[in-house]
DNA sequence: TTTTGAGTTGTTCGA
DNA sequence: GTCGAACAACTCAAA
């Protein structure tokens, strides 16, 4: 009798629970429904349908190796797996457990249905795991932090199963063309081919940058260097597990030299549990008196035009454009500069985090609702665990003190030709300077769509009025 | 229960 | 140019 592997972004074969116990069991039906039913405005996103293409072909291009099919579902994941597995007389399926809420109503659903054994694989420790000594959730990373070290180093990965066999016959399945997960109209994805989907580009990018290592945590916030990992998309796509990433990482080194970038992989595990806490975190702030804030009013022309700009790279303000720019063109943004973007927009524009939550969601390949949904309340002070509403970042001064220099030149070309000590701020710089670089403001690149000194007093005066 | 120490990534101002 | 303190006063975790 053959099982059901049901995957969704854990594509990958090694280090897969759901896959090994399945194949322990007896042959296998792998199968992929795209469902944008049950996740509701949270469906994958434009950037991501494109990795999801390219990860999907590259799965079932690797299953087709051992003789078998990815089989392609549409519509409500639990409805059609359970309807296939009735087709099938089939009761068993595998699959490895999902935290966000829509995922978990759907497990729950098909649980009801059919034999399902959910398996651990997304996190390096089970929600629920960690937590205070009361039990109660962390709201705070670092103690957070010193507790998982001590439940850590994870299981050792497993390789993928030798043998997996093939059902006698193949259910009908969609074609992954018919599914138009890539754009066409324009093809805006041109840029995209920095990156390489699926488990075979996610283990190389692993071992580029394990050699890397002890650079990041100097390098990290260099948006002009190359320095961090690149792995958020293919961990959020579980192409490659977070324990393979740990041992990976780790393995011959002083944990010194590794400590900073562990502590982000397990950032993922602690903003996962704020999700799990808090099934609506991606809309509703942790701190009630952010809805009390005197946001932009979008319908305004001023509104939709900042909003426009921001996400156009089009603000006046180099390094948050050029940030703006590689996420519309790659799919992806550094870290640093995400930061400062996210900061700008909810800071000096007061525009509500959400809506640049929303911009991220269908522009990242990286896209992760935890993620995501944390980082932006980090960034507007909102969440659990947070920045303080009043330590505003200046772009003015982040710019120069990470050196971005080079990384402006990149994404905003128009103002190449600017020296260092002028490209950061080109409203403040000699006019002189300008003329020879070729550069007239307001005609060849934006003068700032706000003062940072005006929109700072703007900013605190609006975050005190939701305190009185 | 109360207290105490501490908290991913800052900025500004004045000496 | 560099350094330390103030910002404004918050929340959490553990003793």
């Amino acid at each position: 009798m053959p099982s059901i592997i049901w995957f969704r972004e854990d594509l990958r074969l090694s280090d897969q629970a759901a896959v090994r116990a399945a194949a322990e069991e007896g042959p296998v039906i792998p199968v992929y429904v795209l469902d944008d039913e049950s996740p509701g405005k949270w469906r994958t996103g434009a950037a991501q349908r494109w990795w999801l293409h390219h990860s999907l072909k590259s799965l079932s291009s690797t299953l087709q190796e051992k003789g078998l099919k990815l089989i392609l579902l549409r519509g409500e994941a639990s409805a059609k797996i359970a309807a296939l597995a009735e087709k099938l007389g089939i009761d068993r399926v595998h699959a490895i457990e999902h935290y966000e809420p829509w995922w978990v109503a759907q497990q729950d659903k098909l649980a009801g249905r059919v034999d399902l054994q959910l398996h651990p694989g997304r996190l390096l420790s089970e929600p629920g795991t960690v937590t205070t000594k009361s039990g109660e959730p962390y709201k705070i990373f670092t103690p957070f932090w010193r507790l998982l070290q001590q439940v850590m180093p994870p299981p050792e990965p497993t390789r993928r199963p030798a043998n997996m066999l093939a059902p006698d016959a193949w259910p009908d399945s969609d074609e992954l063309d018919d599914w138009n997960l890539l754009p066409t109209d324009p093809d805006w994805a041109t840029g995209f081919d920095e990156w390489t989907p699926g488990e075979e580009g996610a283990l190389s990018r692993l071992d580029d940058f394990a050699d890397r290592v002890a650079d990041y945590q100097e390098g990290r916030n260099l948006p002009s260097e190359d320095l961090t990992s690149r792995l958020s998309p293919h961990l959020h796509m579980g192409e490659v597990s977070p324990a393979k990433v740990w041992h990976v990482v780790a393995a011959n080194r002083q944990w010194q030299t590794v400590e900073t970038f562990l502590s982000e992989l397990a950032w993922r595990d602690f903003s996962t549990q704020a999700i799990v806490t808090f099934p609506d975190y991606g809309d509703t702030p942790g701190r009630e008196q952010f809805d009390r804030l005197n946001w932009t009013d979008l319908r305004t022309v001023e509104g939709k035009e900042h909003l426009t700009a921001w996400q156009r790279g089009l603000t006046g303000y180099p390094i948050v454009d050029a940030g703006m720019r590689q996420l519309w063109a790659t799919g992806w943004m550094h870290n640093r500069v995400r930061m400062i973007v996210a900061q700008f927009l909810i800071k000096h524009l007061l525009i509500r985090w959400q809506e640049g939550e929303r911009w991220f969601w269908d522009c990242l390949v990286d896209a992760d609702y935890g993620n995501n949904s944390q980082n932006w309340q980090w960034s507007a002070g909102s969440g659990i665990d947070s920045h303080p509403f009043p330590r505003m970042m200046n772009p003015k001064t982040q710019s120069p003190k990470w050196e971005a220099a080079d990384y402006i030149r990149q994404w905003v070309p128009e103002l190449a030709s600017l020296p260092d000590d002028a490209i950061h701020l080109p409203w403040e710089a000699d006019e002189r300077v300008l003329h020879d670089a070729g550069i007239e403001l307001g005609k060849d690149y934006p003068e700032p769509i706000v003062s940072h000194q005006a929109a700072r007093e703007r900013a605190l005066a609006a975050y005190r009025a939701t305190k009185s």
